[in-house]
RNA sequence: GCCGAUAUAGCUCAGCUGGCUAGAGCAGCUGAUUUGUAAUCAGCAGGUCGUGGGUUCGAGUCCCUCUAUCGGCUCCA
């Protein structure tokens, strides 16, 4: 008999050998039939793999992350079986699940390829499979067995994986047909899978790189519940109404031109009132914390560049040099402000005393990002970074970085971006020759940045290797609508260009010491910050309105018009709340409403003293005339966006408490 | 850059397998209307159907080039 312990802290006994099924089924049937893999002192293992020896077990349902990934990696498999009932011949990449779903790379052979169309018919044949209940059986098998296998039926890319596995670790799993090698986990059955959707199809290099082969990737989501697959279709397009593109658009912030240039931004005037409102409340925030405000060209010098290096690495897909009429004469736009800060750091000599010191520019760059990567105002070739440096002592670096953590957590609460990731990147311990600078510096600047959030308490994951090759960073991850995630504020240590530069200060030993650069930026850019923004608002904000309305009512002129009609004649009659059967047009809008879950609104309060901004009180149907409204300031969003700075609030703080 | 898709009026879209002067709603303009909630009525105007080539008696519709956009891949703020 073996002891398990399940979550709740109690102690079951079980004949060796017994199943997370077996489990599931000891406790209760419908717990039974919901449990597609079982947690084994942390692992995730089969419900139906036997478990020898005493263990804490937690038997995992759809509900569970754990869960939901082995429910759709077993997606993925049921969707390989019916490619290759559907498509025999095909060949199999790697099949991982996601966050939301799975997908499968396949090879379909030569000038062969899949599009949306055949969708249906792969689904079809995934829920007809599905139906078969068939058993995920795990096999282990030698490698020579393997490779037998898969040289058979002709599989090259499996046989690629198999190469790197290490024989007695390898397991086949087999579905109806189809078998396939991997680690799993896998559900009990196939008849979990009630409800199928393949979503999109891509390109993707096999393993990565770019000079192997391009796969066919095929996504899918699946869920145990036709239900669930509705309403996940459901909150996808609700997310869409949310895209910022489709809001920029709407709201005139922003726009493209195609004779401008791809990647390109143009800011409306109401795109640029919502920027300068962002950069005035940044600035503000960096005078009162000690940073000095600079300005610098927007176009550099090759000589710059070749000091700072960046030069040498200045490819062919990047933006060309700009020639001058002098022979061998070449400027280059600017792809990042480090370069010419250093030179006003370098114009004159420093003391210790100076130091930090703290150069501050609201700096627009230019890069040539591929253009397949170019996406709405989030991946642009020209942004305006909020950007500073600072020059310090590595004894300073600490405290500069609560410093600057602090500033980005400030900018996200004001913004109410409470769901982020905060990132560690330091060396990777196996290359230490990547990296430049001594031992000594990066131990002391990777200290600071470990310590200093750990004193702020902000939760961060750490990943080694990601480091730049001139020093540590902390990135901060927002995601957008869609849940595509997004790098936003970025704090890095950079040795690298000081050492350029030859930048220096006198020491209070009166010898002269190179200092440390850090480079930070709380929004990241305003182009990206914006467009995260954007959605993040839309919603959230409007409790009440649907991102149509949200996207029309701050600053529809008309909208404006309508309110001050509105109130006078609500002054006139003193009259609230007022739905009456009496107006048909009103009454239409009910209907609409009701079908579209639209609330209706009235307009209460007067205009703002900068003739732009309308106070509103807002009612949904729900709460019939009552008269008990939210009040929600629009000069929030739109112009003072930020003016609950004043109150220490978000947003948010104010519109709830509304 | 790569894989796949898309491109019709300021916006959202219709235009089936190529066939008469390319349609609608909203926005715009003009004129009526002044009524209890952004949404009254009538009329007008607006498109070289992304670009350049080709196939055809004939192309918005079929083929190719380029450009831009969308979904991914790689990459990055």
């Amino acid at each position: 008999m073996i002891n398990i312990t399940l979550p709740d802290g109690s102690v079951r006994k079980y004949e060796a050998g017994v199943t997370g099924l077996e489990i599931a089924k000891s406790i209760s049937e419908g717990l039974a039939r919901n449990v597609i893999a079982t947690k084994v002192n942390g692992e995730v293992w089969d419900a139906t793999r036997g478990i020898s020896h005493d263990a804490k077990v937690q038997l995992l349902t759809f509900r569970d992350d754990g869960g939901k990934a082995t429910f759709w990696h077993s997606s993925a498999h049921l969707m390989a079986e019916a490619l290759e009932a559907l498509y025999p011949g095909v060949k199999f990449g790697a099949g991982p699940s996601l966050d939301n779903g799975f997908y499968y790379d396949i090879d379909l052979g030569e000038g062969k390829s899949l599009s949306s169309n055949d969708f249906e018919k792969i689904e079809k044949k995934m829920i007809e499979l599905a139906r078969q209940k068939n058993d995920y059986i795990r096999e282990d098998i030698s490698k020579a067995d393997a490779i037998q296998y898969f040289e058979e039926k002709g599989d090259q890319y499996k046989l690629e994986l198999l190469e790197k596995l290490e024989d007695g670790t390898i397991t086949l799993y087999k579905q109806g047909g189809f078998t396939d090698l991997c680690r799993g986990p896998h559900i009990p059955n196939t008849g979990i899978i009630k409800a199928v959707k393949l979503t999109k199809l891509s390109g993707a290099y096999w393993q990565n790189n770019e000079n192997n082969p391009v796969m066919t990737r095929v996504y899918g989501v699946t869920f145990p519940k036709a239900k669930e697959l509705k309403e996940y279709l459901a909150l996808l397009e609700e997310a869409k109404k949310r895209d910022h593109r489709k809001i920029g658009k709407e709201l005139e912030l922003f726009m493209f031109s195609e004779k401008v240039g791809a990647g390109l931004p143009i800011w409306l005037p109401k795109g640029t009132a919502l920027r300068n409102r962002l950069q005035d409340f940044l600035t503000k925030e960096q005078v009162k914390r000690g940073y000095q405000l600079v300005t610098t060209p927007h176009i550099g010098h090759k000589n710059l560049y070749i000091t700072s290096g960046h030069y040498e690495k200045y490819g062919e897909d990047s933006f060309q040099p700009i020639m001058t009429p002098r022979e061998g004469e070449e400027f280059f736009l600017k792809p990042m402000n480090c370069p010419h800060h250093c030179e006003i750091y370098a114009h004159k000599p420093h003391s210790y005393k100076e130091l930090p010191l703290r150069l501050a520019e609201f700096g627009t760059v230019y890069r040539y990002e591929q253009s397949g990567e170019l996406h709405g105002l989030s991946r642009v070739r020209c942004f305006t970074q909020d950007d500073a440096h600072i020059f310090c002592t590595v004894d300073q670096l600490k405290q500069e970085f609560i410093d600057t953590i602090n500033l980005t957590l400030l900018v996200f609460r004001k913004m109410g971006f409470s769901d982020f990731t905060a990132q560690i990147s330091l060396r990777d311990p196996e290359n230490p020759a990547k990296y430049i600078g001594s031992d000594e510096n990066w131990d002391a600047a990777e200290s600071a940045i470990i310590e200093s959030t750990s004193e702020l308490g902000l939760k961060t994951v750490t990943e080694l290797g990601e480091a730049a090759f001139y020093g540590p960073k902390l990135d901060f991850m927002v995601k957008d609508a869609l849940g595509r995630s997004w790098q936003l504020g970025t704090i890095q240590v950079d040795y690298n260009l000081p050492e350029r530069f030859e930048l220096e200060y006198i020491g209070s030993d009166n010898a002269a010491h190179r200092p440390v650069m850090i480079h930070r930026a709380p929004f990241g850019s305003l182009e990206r910050f914006i467009s995260v923004l954007i959605e993040h608002t839309a919603g959230k904000f409007p409790l009440w309105l649907t991102p149509e309305q949200f996207a029309i009512l701050p600053i529809s002129e008309k909208f404006v018009d309508y309110a001050e009609k509105v109130n006078a004649q609500l002054a006139e009659h003193d009259i609230r709340g007022y739905m009456d059967d009496r107006n048909e047009s009103l009454k239409r809008k009910i209907r609409d409403a009701e079908v579209k879950k639209v609330p209706i609104m009235l307009i209460v309060g007067g205009q703002d003293e900068d003739d732009q901004t309308v106070s509103v009180r807002l009612q949904g149907l729900d709460d019939g005339d009552k008269g008990a409204m939210p009040i929600m300031d629009f000069v929030h969003f739109f112009k003072g966006l930020l003016d609950a700075e004043e109150h220490g609030e978000s947003i948010f703080d104010i519109a709830a408490k509304a």
